[in-house]
DNA sequence: ATATCACTTAGAGTTTACTTCAAGTCAATA
DNA sequence: TATTGACTTGAAGTAAACTCTAAGTGATAT
């Protein structure tokens, strides 16, 4: 698969693609002797990975190092799991918080919906 | 109420708290003849949403445009309840990738307590 | 009186995550 | 054969949201 169609299949630029790559968060990806990437199976599970853990605002470092952990085989699963586990703490928060702010968005517009605004700031 | 001391209280920098000023999210905070910013309730309110807000990932633009209207009075109810609506989606999409992404690192965490890892990527 | 401390300002610098640019290669099509 | 279009590279540029710096003021503690 080359690069374009990985990106429209995920909503990615072909730039980020290869910016994933150099950051180390996929790949290196094989390429022809034409200097073209050809994308694997194991590519793109990974890029669907990366894509979901993007969207949900992990960063860029935590994948990388993750990546990096991989390559470095089973002697690192003990570490994998305990960043995983960080990282779904982060996550957790985050999720808290947002969940807080759309309650509050939903009260607000209920309010609207009510014309009971006042002068409340808020 | 002094900047340090609402800064501690929301766990925000007096640097981040002058920055929102500046940018029109919440004041123009009024000041003692000293040029020292006294933060009345009506301004810790706004600093709460404000936070709020931010934590759920709302953008500076939109809170800087909501105050906007706001001091537009009455005549901009409307528009605020629409970008409000509009946000709320925003939101809401975030959410459900964040749960998306907390769902699989948990399934992930689990295949590593389990120690069925194998060679799967991912 | 002098030093300390919190505050003030305008403006420059930083971080994260892309995004764009310039210059070039290669295969296919008019 | 010439041009079009997708790809390549390294490097510079951008946007958002802070964050820090330098230079200065003014109240309080020694």
């Amino acid at each position: 698969m080359q690069i374009s169609e990985v990106a429209k299949e995920f909503d990615l630029t072909p730039d980020t693609l290869r910016y994933y790559e150099r950051e180390g968060l996929i790949g290196p990806i094989s390429k022809g002797k034409n200097g073209i990437r050809n994308y694997t199976d194991d590519d793109i599970k990974r890029i669907q990975f990366v894509k979901c853990m993007r969207a949900a605002g992990l960063e860029i470092n935590f994948l990388k190092r993750y990546l990096q952990l991989f390559e470095g085989g089973d002697k690192t699963i003990k570490e994998r799991r305990e960043i995983l586990v960080e990282q779904r703490k982060i996550l957790k928060e985050k999720l808290d918080a947002m969940q807080e702010a759309y309650d509050r968005l939903n009260y607000k517009i209920e309010l609207y919906d009510k014309n009971i605004l006042d002068k409340n700031l808020m």
